[in-house]
DNA sequence: TTCTTGATTTAGAATAGTTCTAAATAACAA
DNA sequence: TTGTTATTTAGAACTATTCTAAATCAAGAA
């Protein structure tokens, strides 16, 4: 799946639109989160920033990752195995796979995956985490 | 849902046929964890100690639910939420569904909810991992 | 411009949960 | 007993993340 790569400026209005002060810094980090970055941890874009930005502090990572999540132009995921949160820049609703080999996240949409709850009335559902574990190859 | 609780001679069987030395630290967290708790973290094992058991050391407690999660005793979880671990001593297969105004845990299984997977040939699912989220009254 | 004010960034300290380490203790076998 | 191994312990170390307080920056007012 190909991955659509905004320019600065493009994002720059993406932040803006989302009422976020497009800094040097959160236009990086949402560049690359947003376009070049699969399922990032904040480990991943600091040691990106390292690399392709003059200077980032980790804290100026973790702030902005939180802001994007705050903006919803991203999500914030705990997986079961792993203690570390990772990024996604797919918005919308949907599942995971993990292969337990390589760790690599897969994204997996509603018709690959079905859940069906028959719960009744007292449990009331506002949001279902789904991870498959197993190996793709 | 009642919890049949053991003895501690029954738990120490239980030990024993796991092949895991029934040691009186042992014993104490496996009854309390087996038969006592509702998906305890380690933390809340520890607390139980302290006001159950003449001393325990936290490294002990970890020791012990690691040794009882490797024994297939128990089964061990990290939520997507809290960064923490919790323990469930069901462990057949089934999901779980979270209470995000209490924590509370509450394990469903298959006439409760169902995962259909359609995932073709290149995904091989090991296992499934299933929080819903919600409230529950 | 220059100033002011508030937002942002920073380094490093602090925190939370867990694992590791090395020494002390307990249990078992001979 | 004595020797050997397993278990327990306290505390250090570690990892991921958040907090803090000071420095820097940026946008609007004068």
């Amino acid at each position: 799946m190909k991955k659509v790569c905004l320019s600065p400026a493009e994002i720059e209005r993406r932040l803006e639109d989302a009422n976020v002060r497009p800094t040097a810094q959160r236009i990086a980090v949402a560049r690359y989160v947003l376009c070049e970055a699969d399922h990032p941890t904040a480990d991943a874009v600091k040691a990106w920033a390292d690399a392709n930005f003059p200077k980032m502090s980790l804290a100026t990572v973790y702030n902005t990752l939180g802001i994007l999540v705050k903006a919803g132009l991203l999500k914030e995921m705990r997986l079961p195995h792993t203690g570390k949160t990772v990024y996604d820049d797919n918005i919308s609703d949907h599942y995971h796979f993990v292969d337990e080999k390589t760790g690599k996240l897969y994204d997996l949409d509603e018709t690959q995956v079905q859940v069906a709850s028959k719960l009744d009335g007292g449990f009331k559902v506002t949001g279902v985490d789904l991870v498959l574990r197993g190996e793709k190859r």
